[in-house]
DNA sequence: TCCGAATCTGACGCGCAGGTGAGAGTTTGC
DNA sequence: GCAAACTCTCACCTGCGCGTCAGATTCGGA
């Protein structure tokens, strides 16, 4: 049989299938981050279907914090590197570094939900609270027990 | 005794202790988030070390995705609550909702965390893979056994 | 063939959280 | 009383990731 026409698709519903605009994609090709198969003949961006994983590892290395910048440079790197095993080494030290990244945010964000919890058991202290002070300014320096663990969240807004 | 001068600190070292910079003082205080105790006669802004918490609050406030807008807004409603009991309601209610936001923050990151591993992993596989395949091109889509889970961190590099 | 929908290129705008001078005035230690 | 260090107030600049026209062109179905 005669070579299977691939299947193409046009920028919109590459958009709609990787769930990016337009002008995101758009954006992408400027930064070299993604080219189009081809171009229809009066122009238009004819994509391939692989290009739907492509997007998403853009969305992914997004979300690990790189810029759009970085991945331009990531993506290079891997196309020009001359083994694959070598090209294989970059990704694994970046993935590596990312790991450990994204572990520090998890304990940061532990922190503060225990912080959170912390000043809300204040605040739900404060609720009941029967000591009458006014202005609100003293309440966050409350005297009685309730007012003990109460961290910056609640004490930084003292003064006002 | 004499009412007991308290102690001042020029916007450089309130900057130096709150792990600031001056300008972002300034533009703390443009945005009405931040007011110094006083001025010198020259013109100098003079804070109290009250100040230092409320750097610290911004900077938490900050850390849970809020904009110095909102802050700004959160400040407010804080200082013209009419009851203390009141003014704490608000406060309660964001902290809730942060926690909320917080903990699925922490989910996502796991889930990345889960996916670097598994990534990683393959990448591993690769280091000692002795199927030769050039161009890199063809290592994402490798067809040996460690090949199974990659995930389109690694497949959408293909398309290259 | 014709119309409406999709796409093209190019350029400007935005929101955020400051950075970075410039030019002038103020403090402070010696 | 001098110089160095600090601070003052404008005001414009930066990076990022798109959004948003505008005006022209192209595609695809009836």
């Amino acid at each position: 049989m005669p070579p299977a026409t691939p299947i193409l698709l046009k920028i919109g519903e590459l958009a709609r299938l990787a769930g990016k605009t337009v002008r995101a994609l758009h954006l992408y090709e400027e930064l070299e981050l993604l080219t189009p198969a081809e171009r229809s003949p009066g122009g238009f961006r004819l994509y391939d279907t692989t290009n739907v994983d492509r997007i998403q590892l853009i969305d992914k290395l997004q979300r690990l914090g790189l810029s759009l910048a970085d991945i331009r440079v990531l993506l290079q790197q891997w196309t020009q590197s001359p083994s694959a095993p070598g090209a294989m080494k970059g990704l694994e030290e970046l993935y590596r570094a990312k790991l450990a990244e994204t572990r520090a945010q998890i304990r940061a964000l532990r922190q503060l939900e225990g912080e959170l919890l912390i000043n809300l058991s204040f605040l739900e202290g404060c609720r009941v609270c029967d000591t009458p002070h006014e202005p609100v300014a003293a309440c966050p320096s409350c005297d009685r027990p309730h007012a003990a663990d109460a961290t910056e969240l609640v004490t930084g807004m003292a003064g006002a």
